[in-house]
DNA sequence: GCCGTTTTCGGCCCGACTGTTTTCAGTCG
């Protein structure tokens, strides 16, 4: 099968995807298991990147991207130069397309998928008639005709195709989502103190990713069969789907599952760092520590010369044992944490009561506004803020139709100025008078530039057109932050999670232009959007660019989204002084001057 | 095929689970 594409028009899902049938055309064939596991290594660098491979072609960076060496170098190159790679067209030739379909599917490797198109004959095209045309092989009872093959597999084969087809296979829940099913069975468990000494989120979840693939849980118990057991006593429990001795999977009444293990306390610790991931921050700390004769699982850390199996009670101990700084679970990518943890300089992250408020709020104040008003009143808008223990408040609502005379919103603007006086006034508390402007496809904004000296700063954003091209957005946005009294670029990238991916710009040329401007990139916090993303969060710090975070609430409970925006922060590397929420009400006014 | 404060050669994470090929292969996280 000659692999064609148009240069112009891949993106890094697709590269990964052919490096992925690289590796499975070499396990086809037998080929040197390393070879296949650089390529697998390669396709996942590439399929975690934040920048199109394409860009950083053009800018002739391939060797920049880890896990990609001369060879894959040189055969990119000429993929992306002539659309094809001869050495790829070889490898992949003598093998049926429909393999590369079928290893998409979880569970379905590239022997299986093999030996299945060797067997029976299979459609070229279309991934769904490929993958229906397994479901249907399965429920013939063919394909336990063949060697290797029985009943169980070919069930087991049907039920892997029919999930994938129904796209039911791993759906990932928001971050939100998944802590309000996990919280409250972790609190259900610490009711039985007798049995179970602690319970942990693990994974994706304990790592405050913005979205996860499984509810985790560990509970450090002395008798693991009485904890699976109490799990039936859960009020929303509605069956075991697994229950073992050590270990259930559970079904709630809302239809979620959530994974529970068990440990003894004497190596919880081994058990928690093991299962909280991520999988090539492990394979890093295994490899360093294989480095210095131990072998670690989550078992513990084996001596190889003595034989001694260490066991950790917590992770402290267990990451002081191979000579590192214990590492907050955000960090633990496998992107330069364990060397700085070697020397003991992890950078200080930081925390949710370094904040001290919130730089986007929506009241329900009405200024005809283009987009959605807020619920919530200034009064209540304040009270919950003082009972976070806030020093200041940015009142944000979105602008007012373009359609309304200028004099008709000046007047608006006043009014709600005089009432953001008062308040602020009433409760001895700081409220900044701001509005969130829309970028105008063109880079103008929604408003007449007149009028902004009737606020103490402007937020601006993208929120239509979010189909150009990288350069046209990347010239949008700069040409919006040259507007006086603009301080901050909200939800950069318009992503919804789970729902619209964001657009693509020129991110180091923005954020050069922000750092120049004394402006912010703002982290939103809405569970929704966590937008920006951890590792442009990391380029602004690398780059010494300060951001804001907010939670962009429509209403008072809305403002207690900021964890989740202080932990993307963290995903990001970024310390309190990053992040302008952290500072006095004096150096913010300093700011919003310069 | 990738990579480097013990290496430009000689290494390359670890264990669980499942099903089937009674000793192992495939797949996953």
């Amino acid at each position: 099968m000659p692999f064609k594409i148009d240069p112009k028009n891949v993106d890094n899902q697709q590269i990964a995807w052919l490096l992925r049938a690289i590796a499975a055309a070499y396990t086809i064939k037998n080929g040197p298991y390393f070879k296949i596991v650089a390529y697998n290594n390669a396709a996942d660098e590439i399929e975690h990147l934040t920048t199109p491979i394409t860009y950083l072609w053009q800018q002739n960076r391939l060797d920049e991207i880890p896990n990609v060496g001369q060879h894959i170098k040189k055969h990119l190159d000429e993929l992306f130069r002539t659309g094809q790679s001869k050495h790829f067209n070889r490898l992949l030739g003598d093998i049926h397309p429909a393999v590369f379909i079928l290893i998409k599917v979880p569970g379905i490797g590239a022997k299986t998928a093999d030996k299945l198109t060797k067997h029976f004959k299979f459609p070229k095209k279309s991934e769904e008639k490929i993958i229906k045309t397994l479901i249907s092989l399965a429920k013939q009872a063919k394909i336990q005709q063949i060697a290797g093959f029985k009943a169980k597999s070919q069930e087991r084969l049907a039920k892997l195709a029919a999930e994938y087809l129904a796209d039911i296979s791993p759906k990932r829940f928001l971050l939100s989502e998944a802590l309000e099913v996990a919280e409250p069975f972790i609190s259900f468990l610490q009711q039985h103190q007798d049995l179970i000494k602690e319970a942990v989120v693990l994974g994706s979840l304990r790592r405050r990713l913005p979205t996860v693939g499984d509810i985790d849980i560990a509970a450090k118990t002395n008798k693991p069969d009485q904890v699976v057991k109490l799990c039936s006593k859960y009020p929303f429990f509605k069956e075991y789907e697994t229950a073992g001795s050590n270990k259930a999977r559970i079904v709630l009444t809302n239809g979620y599952r959530i994974d529970l293990v068990t440990s003894p306390a004497f190596k919880f610790g081994s058990l928690l760092q093991h299962l909280t991931g991520s999988k090539f921050h492990n394979i890093a700390l295994r490899e360093r520590a294989l480095e210095k004769g131990y072998s670690v699982s989550e078992h513990g850390i084996k001596d190889l010369r003595t034989k001694k199996l260490h066991h950790f009670d917590n992770e402290v101990d267990f990451y002081k044992f191979l000579g590192l700084q214990w590492i907050p679970p955000e960090l633990r990518e496998n992107k330069g944490e364990i060397e700085l943890a070697e020397r003991f300089k992890l950078p200080q992250l930081i925390d949710k009561n370094d904040v001290l408020g919130d730089f986007h709020i929506h009241s329900d104040f009405d200024i005809s506004t283009s987009h959605d008003l807020g619920r919530s009143g200034l009064k209540d808008l304040v009270i919950k803020a003082k009972n976070l223990k806030y020093h200041f408040l940015a009142v944000t609502d979105h602008n007012p139709k373009k359609a309304l005379a200028s004099d008709q919103k000046a007047g608006l603007f006043k009014k709600r100025n005089r009432l953001i006086d008062k308040v602020s006034q009433q409760f001895d508390f700081c409220l900044f008078k701001s509005l969130e402007v829309d970028i105008n496809p063109d880079g103008s904004l929604a408003i007449e530039k007149n009028l902004l000296d009737l606020f103490d700063f402007i937020i601006v954003a993208v929120h239509s057109r979010f189909d150009m091209s990288s350069s046209a957005m990347t010239d949008r946005i700069i040409k919006a932050l040259a507007y006086p009294k603009v301080k901050i670029l909200a939800h950069p990238t318009g992503r919804i999670l789970n729902k619209r991916k964001g657009f693509e710009a020129d991110w180091p040329k923005i954020f050069k232009v922000i750092k120049k401007r004394s402006q912010a990139i703002e982290i939103n916090a809405s569970p929704y959007r966590l937008d920006l993303p951890d590792d442009l969060v990391r380029l602004a710090v690398k780059t010494g660019v300060k951001m804001t975070i907010g939670t962009d609430a429509h209403a008072d409970k809305d403002m207690d989204w900021m964890k989740f925006g202080v932990w993307n922060a963290r995903r990001g590397w970024a310390g309190p002084d990053d992040i302008i929420n952290t500072w006095s009400i004096e150096k913010l006014k300093k700011w919003l001057k310069k």
